[in-house]
DNA sequence: TTCCATTGAATGGGTGATCCATTTAATAAT
DNA sequence: ATTATTAAATGGATCACCCATTCAATGGAA
């Protein structure tokens, strides 16, 4: 078996490509004779191993945002690679957002600024796989929220505060003039913002993810049923009262009884509340 | 320029796929003439589109864990793409930990259940691409294994504690036996079980994604200086005790103060804690 | 000269055909 | 019955094209 040929005639110029992969790594002599080497397992494919590539490049810095891979067509010579699996590849970087693809002349690969909203991705991912629940998330959100309040309250600054005060008008104008979805698309602005005030990236990053999903049920939940939350905005300026004078406790406080609210308001007629609703447009949250 | 055909004699038999795509939309005839009707961008690709299309079914619940694709030769039938784009979209789906491709007879594209460690890799990459920074990501440590805290002396139970129990025995024969790297092992897994044990696995995948990162910068440290955190496992004992007996407020000044000792830790000699040290190493966290 | 249309090359997007390697079930040989 | 062989299905990878978009260079008209 092992001296067994390709049946098929023409063969074609295979191993023509100069850096040959050295994957294929000759199973045929290695059949039973003197040889206890044990090769690993060997299953790493070659898309992974050329993301392996790139990804170190960038954690080297030799790449950095803003530079540009070479032309598909030669970086897959370079790498002595099919184009085609080049491309599997970059496909996968672009969707991990560290690549984006260009077309045209002056086109190209570009290394991305990280795109936090990957994050959010992930969590929808693990909703829809059933790994994570909802309940967990609500009440992750809740806790991180709280962890929110006490670094906002430390690190917040005027910008930041005065964000949230043209972010409660917008509230207001959209409460007034009754555009219940911006509404709650004003809501999710909040707490991005109030999740930046903290001055750390890390902590925002994950609020907002967590925060994204939530706001997809509170949407569902508004476009369904049409009730909306009273004294939105008023409570709101609370809040932001509480925070600018730092007092955590109090900010705390009210954050933590408004969400409760809040919840309440989620979890009558739980019907509506199923996942697919909330998860159905996969997109959003992707635009660009 | 619009009546200009292809140069090209054989031109094949192209539109011969049962579903073309509807994404020919015919530019040619919408020279001029008297179509006000503005088609959207429509800039989606579409292996994008088949992502979508992919996760869709799975929020809708149509698709769950364990389920299988049709095979890529069918499956692009199907969708009316060729199998090439089909497999950009796969090997995007399969990076994003949703699918598992599996060779061979009785194999193919497997929906998996979420890996959380995915948002490990989230990380890593924003810390790559320097959009989060180490201080961030120390200090959300910090913070979130706070809450941790809070919420693993509220909710742990006697299996998570004995878990825990069983780490620090781990750790203290590496201790002895002078297996120091090991011993950074431990720790990864300490923490792990930590954020295991409130419960909560939104909680733990980012208490995870965030150790994971600092696990490294303590890894390489010690790989390249040789120095050991003292009386680690006798901390890591006063610890559980607070812990098991729900002294919130103990358990919590202890950590806290072992953590800044290991911050200390790092941050004396900080030329050895670069970056790419750190990251160098793509994959772990992704063995299988 | 200035401005605008044309052209052409580079680049990503996408296709189809073909081959390879692995896996498994069915089949044949012992 | 057990074991080796074969055959088929499937993902992995390659090659050779073609298309659509983009943009710099070119060239002609104002």
């Amino acid at each position: 078996m092992s001296t067994k040929s390709s049946p098929r005639a023409p063969q074609r110029s295979r191993t023509a490509s100069p850096n040959r992969r050295e994957r294929a790594v000759d199973h045929r002599a290695a059949g039973a004779a003197a040889a206890p080497t044990f090769k690993p397992i060997h299953t790493r494919r070659t898309f992974e191993e050329i993301c392996e590539r790139i990804r170190e490049q960038l954690a080297l810095g030799v790449l950095k945002p803003g530079d540009k891979l070479p032309a598909e067509r030669e970086l897959a010579q370079q790498l002595g690679v099919s184009r085609n699996v080049l491309r599997e590849a970059l496909r996968s970087l672009e969707m991990a957002g560290v690549l984006r693809l260009q077309k045209g002349v002056k086109g190209g690969a570009f290394i991305q600024q990280g795109d936090t909203r990957r994050m959010n991705e992930v969590m929808r991912d693990m909703l829809s796989l059933g790994t994570i629940s909802v309940r967990e998330l609500s009440e992750a959100r809740v806790h991180v929220l709280d962890l929110v309040v006490q670094l906002a309250c430390a690190n917040a600054r005027r910008a930041d505060l005065d964000a949230l005060e043209a972010n409660i008008e917008r509230t207001e104008l959209a409460t007034r003039e009754g555009r219940l979805l911006d509404r709650v698309e004003c809501s999710r602005e909040f707490y991005k913002l109030l999740a930046a005030s903290t001055g750390n990236k890390v902590i925002a990053m994950i609020v907002d993810s967590v925060t994204e999903i939530h706001m997809r049920f509170v949407y569902a939940k508004v476009a369904s049923s049409g009730v909306a939350m009273a004294r939105l905005a008023e409570k709101r300026r609370q809040f932001l009262a509480a925070l600018s004078e730092r007092d955590v406790a109090l900010a705390s406080r009210l954050l933590r009884s408004h969400l409760e609210s809040v919840q309440r308001m989620l979890e009558q007629d739980p019907g509506a509340m199923s996942l697919h609703v909330a998860l159905a447009d996969v997109q959003p949250g992707m635009r660009r």
